[in-house]
Order: structure tokens, then C-alpha cells, then sequence
DNA sequence: TAGGGCCAGTCTGTATGCAATACTGCGCGG
DNA sequence: CCGCGCAGTATTGCATACAGACTGGCCCTA
């Protein structure tokens, strides 16, 4: 039985409501506190921690305010996860990887399964979860953790274009076929064009 | 005027307390907090995000634990600051690369003029911080500057040999004249080869 | 009318208080 | 002798309280 705290449940409600943009940009931790129904003290802590990773800015003696959305932003994040992506699974034994393509592939039937125009996103997410589970540098799969939410700002117009959603179901089924025969770096090549593209995509929107 | 709050002074103190081995392994917040002499609550604060950073570890119920020394950790940890660090030299402009190598040397100069046993790990983090500092992707920082506390654990043996002292040194000026002549792959490799040189130095002791 | 300074209200940053849970030491039973 | 249970203490996690900093607006002045 693992026990949660507070500040761990804060900081995903806080992450989903930022990626909605539902939050007031500057923070008031009293009303905010009062909305979640809790005190300051577990609120403030997971600002604390949502302002390391980049999701808020800590502003010394004005609180927190929800960082910027910057196009110059997603240029730099996206390049930014496919590198340590790429490197985790650079970082995964040759063994466990061709032992993922089918659960990948079953991961992949879902999102072909889901009505068009659902949210891919969630589902998404688990594919690359599954993919990177076998790392083996644990260090590394904490930054990429870290690192996803704040692209995920910007990923909400990807997943909009249903031919662009086709498309990239389309490479995550050619990654896990790389896998399958064996091809460890075309798989992590594929992996890298995947984000690129990912980028490109929203770059036209 | 950059005003400082308590838990950012709280987190420098911390971090050198547990990198000097001075903390106990078990963290007891109220006095820890007294010797501090600060209330648990910016304490609480600097605890959490040095968990965040690894640093610690987060045990709900029972506070905070140093994370354990574990060598196979410092064998993930070497090649991913390596990979990381050598990205960032990838992401800075071949321009402002040509500017560097003159200050880094000076940095390289003041290494060689410090009273032999001295600490050069100090000097050493300013030599990689000025390295990486033209680089363009603010976030691949930010990662880089949390990773390097854990590893800092581990080189504090690093330095002790006088001769890897001289020798490392020496590699950080042959990064230096590749990036004088414009070589910037080259000096990729060299700065990776540093790394993986580091750890095996540490390997051995 | 534009600009600056002052003042009250609001909010953050830090300290303190409280309840629940985890630890410790001892006695007891197997 | 070792393991288990239990009572008392210690410690965490969360809530509340307090002091100082920031904000916004008003008035005064040039």
C-alpha cells in the first residue's frame, strides 16, 4: 500500500488545470487553496515543485504566476524530448525491446479504436510510457517525466487534425515494427522523426 | 535587486551538507530546522525540492531520506550528464562556441595555479558552467544544473589523484583549442570522452 | 493634466499549533 | 532465546496565525 500526500495530488490536479488553461495566470494561493480544499501549506508546496520543473515561474515575494506560453518555447521542447527519448532508448537492453512491440501494438489498437476526434493524448502518453519503461537510468526517465507536461501545453492543437492523428498511429506502429525485428537505432530514428514531425505539424498551425 | 527567499539559501546549505556527508541519513526536520535556525516550514520546502532533484528521497509518513550512495547509480549518472552536456554544446551557435575558449582557459589557468590538493571541483563546475552558458535551450540548463548536485557525490574522490588532476585539466584545454579552430563535433567527443574518462577514473578507486 | 508620494488593503513568506501516524522500549508469551 | 503486542513518545503532515512586502488608488503638486 503506497501512501499518497497531499502535495501529490495538488500537483496533478494544478498540471491538468495549467494544460487547460484554467488557471488565472497569476496565482492566489488563498482562493485557489479554498477552491481545492485544502490549506496553503500542501498547495504551496506543490507550486514549489510545479515552478522547478518549469510549469510555473516563482516570482520572490509576488508568489506564482503560470509560465508564458512561447512559440520559441515549443521549438526548443520538442527537439528537447525526442533527444532524451532517444537516449532512453538507446539506454533499454536490446533484449526487453523486442519484447514491447506487441503490447505497444495493442496501445496503438486503442487509439485506432477511440470515435474520431477523442483525445488521443492520454492514450498516447501510455504508448511512450510503455516504450521507456525498460530504461534502465532511472535519472533520465525522471527528467523526461519532468519534462513532458510542459510540451504538452502545446501538443493540445496537434492531436486536432484527423489525418495528422492516422499519421502518427501510423509511425508509432513502424517504431514498434523496428523493434520487432530487432533494429534498435532505425527504431530510435523513427522515434526522433516522430517528435520532429510532431513539431512541424504545429509550426503550420 | 534579486531579493532571495529562505528556501533557496536552505537548498545551497542542504545540498553542500549532504555532498560533504555531514547529514544524517535520516533528515529529523525539527532539528534539523533549530540548527538552521529556521521554522519547518521554508525547511519543509527546501527538503521537497531537493527530493524532486534526487537528491533526497520523499518516505510519506516518515520525511526525508539521503538518498543512499549507490555505485551503479554513479555509472548511470556519468554518461547522462556526459550526453546531456554534450547536447547543449550541440545547441549553442558555432559563433559564440568561437568566443569561448579564451575565458575557459583563463578558468583552466586558475586550475593549474591552485595549491596542489586543493579542491578543483569548485573551479571545474565554473570551467563546464561558462562552457554550456551560450547555449540556447534554457530548459536542457535547467536539467543539466539539477542532475550535477547527484553526481557531485561520487567525484569528490575524483580529484584526489594529483596526476587525473593534471590530466583532466589538460583535457579541458584540448576542448578548448577544438573549439578555438571551429571544431565543434570534436569538441563534442572530447567533452563526452572527459565524462567516461571521469568515471572509469572513479571505477578503479 | 501628468507625475509622484503616501496610505490602506491584499497577498505572500515564515512561524507556530494540532492531530494522526510512525517509532521505541519494555513486558509477556511461545 | 526470540518474536509479538502494547503503551508512551517523537515526528510528520496539514492547518492556522502573524508580520512584512507588494498593489492600487487617491490626493497633492508642479
Amino acid at each position: 500500500m503506497t501512501k499518497r500526500l497531499l502535495r501529490g495530488e495538488l500537483i496533478e490536479e494544478i498540471t491538468a488545470r495549467v494544460l487547460d488553461g484554467r488557471l488565472d495566470d497569476r496565482i492566489n494561493e488563498v482562493h485557489l487553496a479554498r477552491e481545492l480544499g485544502v490549506s496553503r501549506t500542501p498547495l504551496r508546496e506543490a507550486l514549489i515543485g510545479l515552478a522547478d520543473r518549469g510549469l510555473l515561474v516563482a516570482a520572490p515575494g509576488r508568489g506564482f504566476l503560470v509560465a508564458p506560453l512561447d512559440p520559441e518555447e515549443a521549438r526548443r521542447l520538442y527537439p528537447l524530448v525526442a533527444e532524451l527519448e532517444s537516449l532512453a532508448l538507446r539506454w533499454t537492453s536490446p533484449l526487453d525491446l523486442t519484447l514491447l512491440p506487441d503490447a505497444l501494438d495493442a496501445i496503438a489498437d486503442e487509439m485506432t479504436a477511440l470515435p474520431a476526434g477523442a483525445d488521443l493524448s492520454a492514450v498516447d502518453d501510455r504508448w511512450h510510457e510503455l516504450l521507456l519503461s525498460r530504461c534502465t537510468n532511472p535519472h533520465l526517465l525522471r527528467l523526461i517525466e519532468q519534462t513532458k507536461p510542459l510540451l504538452k501545453r502545446y501538443e493540445s492543437v496537434y492531436f486536432g487534425g484527423l489525418e495528422r492523428a492516422a499519421e502518427s498511429i501510423a509511425e508509432h506502429r513502424a517504431i514498434a515494427d523496428a523493434l520487432r525485428s530487432g533494429d534498435g537505432p532505425g527504431a530510435t530514428a523513427l522515434l526522433v522523426r516522430n517528435w520532429v514531425k510532431a513539431l512541424a505539424y504545429l509550426e503550420r498551425s
